[in-house]
DNA sequence: TAGGGTCCGTAAACCGGTTTGCTAAACCGG
DNA sequence: CCGGTTTAGCAAACCGGTTTACGGACCCTA
């Protein structure tokens, strides 16, 4: 056994060689500065002693790091459960990848999310469901870290990418309308963009598209119509208990996730109720899977992977200073009527 | 406007404070060996100039950056798409956030898994899906890193985390031949793993358990009713679409993974064919929404999320050194059935 | 043969922190 | 009033690279 291994260090290899520090480093980086034979003899050394320039040297030297973060409020364990941030990571790694970026997730580490932002070794940040007032935001800003905003309704100086939540949720409600439904329960996600957030996050929004086109319609929801709960399957099921417990028993749901929609049929199936039966699901994000759920669900599109898209492509054109006015941009939604949902039960079964 | 933001760094403060570069680190660090109100002026100083730390410089000096590395062959964009993959990164993150440390995917930058390894800012490493004669991980071994392996069939100087995939296979060939089906299909996960990973991946664990099932009861399958694409729903769906194809029409069809087994089904659907009346199906990995398809899916299942956080926590003991002999961990699967699977249709109608 | 380019390589400064002695002053009991 | 112990803070080395500025050797040319 040779003793505890010491990492091979530059000047271990200059010192084998018996170069300078100087010239390992340009074998390496800049050969053409080099003999070619000494070169290759460098490397050559470096080959046979095992040595890897240290990354985090070479950080700090280059003041840059080579990967982008990903900021979420929530804890990644939770996040990676709802199959919308699957795809949404994987529009975002697609073009990191092809353009050399690694990524690193930042979430709250044991609770404290600037924290993991001060901890963070990343060139720029594209932050998930935060809006633009929220503290973390400006810890990002202050530590002078390029950004993106995603999904946070901002008109700021952060350049951000958006979707028409407010449109797609009313096209959601008028569905349901269309069918004649007018006693309806809302599955609302939970978290801490609403809870630090204000007004404009994405539940803000959504639900914003909801209620008008009830209204307009002269519904107004009653508060035990509307549960709260996280984004995900588990999450659905439950808020729909709670609303079925408080002794609601709509004709029609309003999921803000896929997710929450697939928990929410499963309640239902439970109960001994079918869909769309006896009650329609509408659910939010149309994710992979959301055609081929039972009964395969209606739901309002949105463009996941290529939102993830397009905000690294809008983060690198930011680190890349070619930024003058900040760029907002939105995508569209539209709704996907699959067999979640279907003409309101005969009146006076129940 | 102010020119060009330069970053503060600790000098700047301490010159303003008018004390010492190490006074200033104490502040922040061993507040202890200050007087309390020295310190205390100097974090106000800090405050009032913006001054953070810089993370990468103090790595440096540390010798550790806080933060894990997932290590995966495939493109993150292609494995993101994957809800099993979600679920794994889950039960990774869940362990890893409440010890403190950040995640860091690490993934073929433009083409080289090699590259990214060494620009790889972590203290550890979980590979998934890489056996042990991979080359990259011979990388990562050299690299000094520590590193668990996850599916890699493993006995080697690694640890590692494995799932009893040849005998959830068996469960799942034993399942269906019970059902009476003796004409079935297998659609095998595509990937660097088996193309480079010699004969005891992850694929070939499982499609040993299929074949030698079968063979006991006497069924040698043919080339053509083994498929092979990507594990996610239109990698199974094309798959299935090759052996219909091919002209053949198995009553059965055993999926290396959920995400494959849903394709197949949409192809089925798409043919006009029923499951399970006329073709029964059954998965592999049991992620959540397998109980919500349609129909709700028979599968084997394995602790996903489990075998996640158990690769984790490995990796921490592992970094911690207190290793002797390296561990290797092997989890449970069984089979669960629901729907998918039924008995053969009745000889004669096709 | 002086002057001007290349070529090859080096010493030293630098990136932004942390950590290790070390010292000067204040404090303490006898 | 003295030797010994704390307390508070500093200078300098260090982490492992990159980059700048410089110089010697060699070759051409006028």
């Amino acid at each position: 056994m040779e003793q505890v291994a010491r990492r091979v260090t530059i000047a271990d290899v200059a010192e084998r060689a018996g170069v300078s520090k100087t010239a390992v480093s340009f074998a390496f980086n800049n050969p053409d500065r080099l003999n070619v034979d000494t070169a290759t003899r460098i490397l050559g050394i470096a080959q046979e002693l095992g040595y890897r320039p240290d990354p985090v040297a070479r950080m700090l030297t280059q003041r840059r790091t080579g990967s982008i973060g990903i900021l979420t409020p929530q804890d990644l364990s939770v996040i990676f459960t709802n199959p919308f941030f699957g795809a949404f990571s994987a529009g975002i790694a697609g073009v990191a990848e092809e353009r050399g970026y690694g990524l690193h997730f930042i979430s709250p580490l044991q609770g404290s999310l600037t924290r993991a932002i001060h901890r963070a070794i990343v060139d720029g940040v594209v932050a998930i469901g935060l809006t633009d007032d929220h503290p973390e935001i400006d810890e990002v800003r202050r530590a002078g870290l390029p950004m993106v905003l995603v999904d946070s309704a901002t008109t700021g100086d952060a350049a951000s990418i958006d979707v028409d939540d407010e449109g797609g949720a009313r096209l959601a409600a008028a569905h349901l309308l269309e069918l004649g439904h007018r006693d309806l329960a809302i599955l609302a996600i939970d978290g801490p963009r609403s809870a630090g957030g204000g007004a404009h996050g994405v539940v803000e929004r959504r639900m914003r598209g909801y209620r008008e086109t009830l209204a307009v319609a002269g519904i107004d929801l009653p508060a035990d119509a509307i549960a709260i709960g996280p984004a995900s399957i588990d999450g659905g099921r439950e808020a729909f208990e709670r609303v079925w417990d408080a002794g609601r028993r709509p004709t029609a749901v309003l999921a803000m996730s896929d997710a929450m929609a697939i928990g929410a049929i499963r309640a239902i199936h439970q109960r001994g109720s079918s869909v769309p039966g006896e009650v329609s699901v509408v659910g939010f994000d149309d994710i992979d899977l959301a055609a081929s759920t039972d009964p395969p669900l209606t739901t309002v599109h949105q463009p996941v992977q290529g939102k993830g898209e397009a905000a690294v492509r809008l983060l690198l054109s930011v680190m890349e200073g070619s930024s003058q006015a900040p760029v907002h941009r939105r995508l569209e939604t539209r709704l996907v009527v699959r067999s979640s949902t279907g003409p309101v039960a005969q009146v006076g079964r129940r």
